[in-house]
DNA sequence: GAAATAAGCACGACCGGTCGTACTATTTCT
DNA sequence: AGAAATAGTACGACCGGTCGTGCTTATTTC
């Protein structure tokens, strides 16, 4: 959503501009801070504060509050990108890179990269009932997840490492289940119990259906 | 937190007051709307509005936002108690049990008795950064939650149902999380599929786990 | 190369509205 | 009659949002 600045926020010379600076600086800190207060929770202050900027700068990129927040839902969309999907798809297809994907993402909350747990998991959660196009926003993510993971099944099926009778979605579903899971138990109850659970499902899974256990890690516990 | 009131809420000649009844009828709503707009996100004035009762009114029952939210909480423990945990544990101690539960979990989403989804994984992601009381309350109710489950499962394999070697608390997170997941699911993608998935996670773990196939339902597929 | 121009950017002050909360008066039930 | 329950009212703080102004930077002109 960009009302002023620079074409595309680059100089002339390729450098970028300033205002698109302060503008991914601001994305970052409110995905940080809305994991922690919820979206809608956040307030503008409270991020201009954090920044060290007034209200009204945000004002100049964002026309709106609702502006802003979709675009923080694009930014952690990036992120999610770069720190989940990246690693996974360094690994081998197949089974392989569906467990380094959880293995990924189990790692994101342990390190405690957004201390207040996972952002698509908390808004997600906020805006169940509440209409609206940031709701649209966190469904359209929501169905990407979905369909990228049950994509790295259904290449597992189709390499044969997972047996061809497998339900491709089910076992999507219940990989991100658990993944889920482990981030709210995390920030409620014993991290490391949390984390093992969520590991060790996913190892049971592959386990019973994977006939070659060189795909596998080794054990966890 | 009764400020005023006659003791425990009863009169004389065993009816219920009059304040104890709008208590209990703004707790009812509260649960509903916080759902919604969430535990922090819900003001009283829309509760009150909801009530048809002025803010100041609220202040009589309870002498803080606080107060009223820890209260809403309880509520909604008790609330889960009767609609959820109660049938389950007519049914026949066990696999079987185990399966009403889950169920029962299930059905209480699709009925949309709360609109907003569940109130425990809402307000459970909602105060997962947020140290307090409200957060306090929330952990231990997961926590009782979570060792109810570990309970049922335990019973299982007591019975011979289930075999001695399962691990209790794995199965009990990865049951919990089928639910977890579908509830969020249903609100932002297809309900039914959600549903479907959850309840199938269940059935294909019992079905690979438990010796007696006459325990388990008949298939859902 | 320096001066002038224009655009990008950020600021402080301020708006109407709503938040949670307090205090007092009045109605309603026991 | 007296206690309990509710309404009315006011409050200070904070909410999202607007506006006019000035500083900084890039581009153009001389």
């Amino acid at each position: 959503m960009l009302i002023s600045g620079y074409a595309a926020g680059v100089t002339l010379d390729g450098r970028v501009a300033r205002g698109e600076r302060t503008r991914t600086a601001a994305l970052d800190a409110a995905v940080v801070l809305a994991t922690e207060a919820g979206l809608d929770g956040l307030s503008l202050a409270q991020l201009a504060d954090t920044l060290g900027v007034s209200k009204s700068g945000l004002f100049a990129h964002w026309r709106s509050k609702e502006a802003l927040q979709l675009a923080t839902v694009d930014r952690a969309m990036q992120q999610w990108q770069e720190r989940i999907i990246g690693p996974a798809l360094r690994a081998q297809v197949g089974v392989r890179r569906l467990w380094a994907l959880h293995d990924a993402r189990i790692d994101f909350y342990a390190a405690r990269v957004l201390p207040g747990g996972c952002f698509f998991a908390n808004t997600e959660f906020e805006y169940n009932a509440r209409p609206g196009p940031v709701r649209d926003r966190l469904a359209e993510a929501l169905g990407r997840w979905t369909a990228f993971l049950e994509r790295l099944v259904q290449e597992a099926v189709e390499l044969g490492e997972l047996p061809h009778d497998v339900d491709v979605q089910q076992l999507a579903y219940e990989i991100d289940a658990l993944g889920v899971n482990a981030v709210m138990r995390s920030r409620l109850l014993d991290p490391d119990t949390a984390y093992r659970h969520a590991r060790q499902g996913l190892l049971n899974r592959l386990r019973a259906l994977c006939p070659d256990p060189t795909l596998l890690p080794e054990g966890l516990s």
